[in-house]
DNA sequence: AAACTTGGTTTCAAATTAAAACCACGTTAG
DNA sequence: CTAACGTGGTTTTAATTTGAAACCAAGTTT
């Protein structure tokens, strides 16, 4: 899981985010974790996944900052799974994931679970790319730069 | 690739999705479409995955119905890939990867590429989630709601 | 103290991935 | 015409990963 340094040595923007969550199984715990899940069980209970999947997992999550350990919040002498911040960080590309499913991997009519605002129940608004001044971007309307060499930065 | 049906018997929304493309080249490989690569070579001289590797995910990609091949558009016997609606429907999801990628992986001076508007070549906004009526929302303000039973739908 | 629950690790078979060799087709060079 | 070459793969084979199931340890309940 570690070893995917492609040709280019140092990973890109892309790349990078890919080796700590570039697996099925991760994005699935960070769901379920968004959705209150805590303990080893009830990951285990909800995804359906073996015990050793599970548990390396859960390591590499942590191993990566995006999970973390506590002591258990009830009496009971386990810990539990947290999201870090930057594990927090993730819930956009969670929406963004699950609004794609929505669009292209429902049928029109096919009923399906919907992220809703907690406060009116009305159904988030769509995600959006936007240019610094506001105005709505499609992915033809921007390029990737690359930085200046370094000693050429203002 | 294909036999990740859970112990829940249909996929959810964030399951489904994942499973087209679920996977660390998968991704990487629609970044580079997004970036305007369309052969295979080309793809896999920016991956430096091995052949039949690449070849099983640009024949999944088009399986999913995310990718597509056309006849090549100069004059060359071969065909190339090219990013359906669908496919093109990921972009805002490669960008939430990218801002969280940038968020994280980066040292704070450390130089990285740039996602910028064409236009004016600044950088896009953040993407942000917001309510129906345009407040932002943090992940604890909102809920996955079920669908209601068919037959209670108006 | 026997059984059970939780949270794992170990073992081993099956599936996936990767590297490398091979191949087919069309083009270019001699 | 034929030999070499580039592109776009497939096949073969070995290494790695995955997954199911068994096992285990610590703490709890009966």
């Amino acid at each position: 899981m570690a070893k995917r340094v492609s040709h280019k040595d140092s990973m890109c923007g892309v790349a990078r985010p890919l080796d700590a969550i570039g697996d099925w199984w991760s994005l699935l715990i960070i769901r379920d974790a968004f959705d209150g899940l805590r303990r080893f069980g009830e990951f285990q209970k909800s995804l359906g996944l073996a015990k050793n999947i599970l548990s390396a997992r859960l390591r590499n999550l942590v191993a990566h900052g995006i999970m973390d350990t506590v002591p258990a919040s009830d009496g009971s002498p386990y810990q539990e799974y947290v999201l870090t911040q930057k594990g927090q960080g993730l819930f956009p590309l969670l929406v963004a994931l699950r609004q794609w499913g929505e669009d292209f991997f429902f049928e029109p009519n096919e009923p399906h679970v919907t992220l809703v605002d907690r406060a009116t129940k009305l159904p988030v608004r769509r995600l959006e790319l936007r240019a610094h001044d506001g105005r709505m971007l499609m992915a033809e309307d921007t390029v990737i730069i690359v930085p200046p060499p370094v000693g050429e930065r203002e």
